[in-house]
RNA sequence: GGGAGCAUAGCUCAGCUGGGAGAGCAUCUGCCUUACAAGCAGAGGGUCACAGGUUCGAGCCCUGUUGUUCCCACCA
């Protein structure tokens, strides 16, 4: 980039995006650096799926992470941003299948190996277009150490922990109800199961008492069960039905005898006190059954339909069954009511349909050793959510988190590495492979499953750093430091991780969680394809920016809480944008130095210490809202400052300095004028830099830098408080200058006189000093004043009430000639007015000071600040009463 | 059935550990003031959901109420 080149009119932001971000590729500033004299600062970025596109949700996740690495970056971290997609499995397995069917194809035509084949095809096609839509972002990835959740080091870290896992007794197989998705064909977890509220039914059904004298009567939602009952169960408690236990009832349409049992699982109080247990197809019949010891029948096939065992309804889906049954049922006598009934569903998060609880051979990990260090650790405050509520949610699903089905019926995934022996049936695990049991040296087949896309994303943080090898990397940057997702995904993934690296690592894999929100329409609903209420982020970025949908999605937002994207907040992006822009711009055109030196205290003017001062304090707040998570609050901070400081100010203050080299002494001033505004804008740049990267580098290059500042701002040195800038004194000077201007303004205003008419100006003040000729200009070019006159009393003949406008302010009392204006009448009441006003102040300011309790009490800065306003009230009133009183 | 969030200007939202409420947009009034009309200077507009409590002092802390959103849960 060519150092002071011109900026271009129109901020253009499509014009030079690419192109830094190229150069910063190029120059390699992304790439993380074992430093051993820096601190490391790490975050790996949560993966994008490879189905996936960027979406609004990963421009505000990864706008996150990057203004938090690249403030780390420019702190003087070794900072670490770690890239990498997802394979997704069960969602895009889907996807192929979907493109497959299409083709006319399914998977077992395929067979494994070439569906594989294509998967990995997929990949390659689809893998990269999110990572260069992150690109687009700005993202200041390191692309060098880019992971895949299905890549060899993933696969490896895998079969270890499988393996590990195994060997503690921590991963079992065993027969469980799972969650089956009949479309998907897959077990699916708990955690990946969405509850739906559907309209249904209750089906009261009678069951004919063995041997006559009536029948019970039992309600459930879904009769197609009825087929797979193997028991009544009664509470043994329950006066009313203790005879019938250890009787039979007779099951309708099949004509199965089944027994009745007693079981703590039938309620009293609910419904009739009976339930029917049907132990292959309900978590709760299948512990009855374990209890009790029936038998399991299984009623449903892998795609949810009667299996042949019921030659009436075999082959059926399971509604049609349903349907057909309780016709049965009605013409045989056997249904007593239907109820109308609301209840939860429960669906595949992935398809949307509803799952069945099915009985079924899987793979389990026992979540109860897990889980209690991975709460103590967040107890602890190992690992810290922010904001902080967000733990009640994670302590509340570890607590209660049953074991973890972790085997699936999918095939674009990590297998297991389970091998069982054909011969004797043995069960090895080998995370290296086995081609030979070694109890019998027979020969093995190994498990068809894989496991779930979680098990690997729950590794990312050490598996993407080398581990199981005891890399540098993994030495030096683990523990990441910050995790950065929505809500939305703290039990599946965030609560994973923290389980499996304080099991694996032996530490938390980060230190803190921050958490983020949805964004929504500008309606507040959800983006959804259904909806086609998305917006593009791709689409945004060409059209406004990429600072612009950076700012947008960064500002005001407060961590945890969802926000709305709308057209108006991205023009007020962009707008703030072109306001940089443009004030960059002015300070451009206006300069002749070559190198940014801040002058001496004693060469800077009253305003030259305010403004420093001021953006000294901003930069000691940034950095602290930036270390407590506030991102938003920053960049609040720093838009405030940029407008209202410095651009509607400062500049407007400068203009006059800048406007004049004709004396020696002017030169001076100019030259001292040049130095400041450049270094307050260069570091206005810096701070900006980690929200708006692109816009604040195209404008450093342009400008000139400070002797030390690196070549690119993305690595230079990020502003921090620095008590040589600190000029309370001359900010205060300062403040009362701007007090009078805006004063002078409103009256103007509200006497609807034309900047272009001037007047003279006279100060009557007791800080003569603070209104210098050297202020006169700023009257003149910001409160359309002719001459200036300054004193501190001045004589009726110089200005008298009669013909001069007065404007009040604590500290200075200011006249304007313009007679013709004056209505006295208004002007007495007006003051009047005023005067009640402060006279109000005053009291209320003296009741509180005059409070015992609040003197002693309240801190000493806060009792000094109500004396400083009780101060300044008393002298406006005092003023208001003098002025009131020369108008007679 | 449990748990959490939210309720602040017409709209969308900030408001850090309690010190008499802010921004953007919208509305109204003036301005082409040699960076910016994507702008400048002004103005209006709020019993901070309701009721109690703690405190010298509450938008902020506590209790309850109402409305709203979300999460969790195996209701036959």
């Amino acid at each position: 980039m060519n150092p002071n080149t011109e900026l271009p009119k129109t901020y253009a932001p499509s014009e030079f995006e690419d192109r830094i971000y190229q150069n910063w590729v190029d120059k390699g500033y992304f790439t993380a650096h074992r430093d051993p004299d820096k601190k490391p600062y790490t975050i790996v970025i949560p993966p994008p799926n490879i189905t996936g596109q960027l979406h609004m949700g990963h421009a505000l996740d990864n706008t996150l992470q990057d203004i938090l690495i690249r403030y780390k970056r420019m702190s003087g971290y070794a900072t670490l941003w770690l890239p990498g997609t997802d394979h997704a499995s069960i969602a895009t397995e889907a996807k192929i299948v979907e493109a497959m069917r299409k083709e006319g194809l399914t998977k077992e035509d395929l067979g494994r190996e070439k569906f594989l084949e294509r998967a990995w095809k997929w990949k390659e096609q689809y893998g990269n277009r999110i990572i260069s839509q992150l690109k687009k972002m700005g993202s200041s990835c390191d692309w060098s150490r880019e992971r895949f959740t299905l890549d060899e080091g993933c696969s490896k870290a895998v079969r270890k922990v499988f393996g590990r896992l195994y060997e503690k007794g921590l991963i079992y197989r065993g027969e469980r109800i799972i969650n089956w998705c009949p479309h998907c064909e897959t077990s699916i977890s708990n955690a990946e199961v969405d509850y739906e509220e559907q309209n249904g039914h209750f089906w009261h059904i009678r069951y004919p008492l063995v041997g006559g004298g009536g029948y019970v009567e039992v309600a459930t939602t879904r009769p197609e069960t009825l087929l797979g009952d193997t028991a009544m169960a009664v509470n043994p408690a329950d006066e009313r039905y203790k005879d019938l236990i250890g009787k039979y009832v007779v099951l309708p349409l099949v004509g199965r005898r089944i027994p009745i049992v007693a079981d703590e699982h039938a309620q009293l109080d609910k419904g009739t006190g009976c339930v029917k247990i049907t132990p292959a197809h309900d978590p709760n019949d299948f512990e009855v059954g374990r209890r009790c010891h029936l038998p399991m029948e299984v009623v449903l096939t892998n795609r949810a339909k009667i299996t042949d065992n019921y030659p009436k309804y075999a082959g059926m889906d399971r509604y049609e069954a349903r349907k057909a049954i309780v016709n049965d049922l009605r013409e045989g006598g056997f249904l007593a009511e239907i109820e109308d009934l609301k209840h939860e569903v429960g669906t595949c998060y992935r398809c949307g349909t509803t799952i069945e609880p099915m009985i079924s051979l899987q793979w389990f990990v026992r979540m109860e050793p897990l889980a209690k260090p991975a709460i103590d650790a967040v107890r602890e405050g190992k690992t810290r959510f922010v904001p902080e509520r967000f733990d009640k949610n994670y302590f509340h699903w570890m607590e209660n988190s049953q074991d973890w089905c972790i085997s699936r019926q999918l095939w674009w995934d990590h297998r297991i590495p389970a091998y069982y022996c054909d011969v004797c049936g043995h069960v090895e695990v080998a995370p290296d492979g086995c081609t030979a049991c070694p109890k019998c040296g027979g020969t093995v087949t190994q498990d068809p499953d894989t496991l779930d896309t979680w098990f690997s994303s729950a590794l990312w943080p050490f598996s993407t750093l080398g581990w199981p090898d005891e890399t540098e990397d993994l030495a030096y940057f683990y523990p990441t430091n910050t995790l950065v997702t929505g809500y939305d995904i703290i039990t599946f993934w965030v609560s994973r991780m923290i389980f499996s690296a304080l099991e694996y690592t032996g530490e938390v894999p980060f230190d803190t969680v921050l958490i983020h929100g949805l964004v929504r329409d500008a309606q507040g609903r959800k983006m959804s394809k259904s909806l086609g209420n998305g917006i593009d982020p791709l689409e945004i970025i060409a059209n406004y920016g990429a600072d612009a949908l950076r700012f947008a999605l960064a500002t005001g937002n407060s961590p945890g809480n969802d926000m709305r994207f709308s057209d108006e907040k991205i023009e007020a992006a962009r707008n703030f944008a072109n306001k940089l822009w443009n004030a960059s711009r002015f300070v451009r055109m206006n300069l002749t130095i070559d190198e940014i030196h801040l002058p001496e205290a004693d060469k800077l003017s009253p305003e030259d210490k305010w403004l420093l001062n001021g953006f000294n304090e901003l930069a000691a707040r940034v950095n602290s809202n930036l270390d407590k998570y506030e991102l938003g609050v920053a960049l609040g901070a720093l838009y405030d400052f940029t407008w209202d400081v410095f651009c509607d100010w400062y500049i407007e203050l400068a203009k006059s300095r800048l406007s004049e080299k004709d004396t020696e002494a002017s030169l001076q001033q100019n030259l001292v004028c040049q130095n400041v505004i450049s270094y307050v804008l260069n570091g206005i740049l810096k701070l900006l830099h980690p929200f708006m990267p692109f816009i604040t580098e195209e404008i450093f290059a342009s400008l000139p830098t400070l002797a030390g500042d690196a070549e690119s701002i993305m690595i230079s040195t990020y502003p921090t408080y620095d008590e040589s800038l600190s000029y309370p004194a001359e900010a205060a000077e300062m403040e009362r200058i701007i007090e009078l201007i805006r004063a002078i303004r409103n009256r103007r205003s509200e006497m609807n006189v034309a900047p272009s008419r001037k007047a003279a100006l006279f100060i009557e003040t007791k800080y003569v000093d603070t209104f210098h000729a050297g202020t006169a200009p700023f009257f003149a070019r910001l409160a359309s004043a002719a001459e200036m006159t300054v004193a501190e009393k001045f004589d009726e003949s110089v200005v008298s009430a009669d013909t001069a406008v007065q404007i009040i302010t604590p500290s200075a009392t200011a006249y304007l000639p313009m007679s013709d204006l004056i209505d006295f009448e208004k002007e007495k009441a007006r003051l009047a007015s005023e005067i009640a006003k402060l006279e109000g102040e005053v009291k209320r300011l003296e009741g509180k000071l005059g409070n015992a309790g609040f003197v002693a009490k309240a801190p000493a800065a806060v009792v000094e600040a109500e004396r400083a306003k009780l101060a300044a009230a008393q002298e406006k009133l005092g003023a208001t009463k003098a002025a009131l009183a020369k108008l007679g």
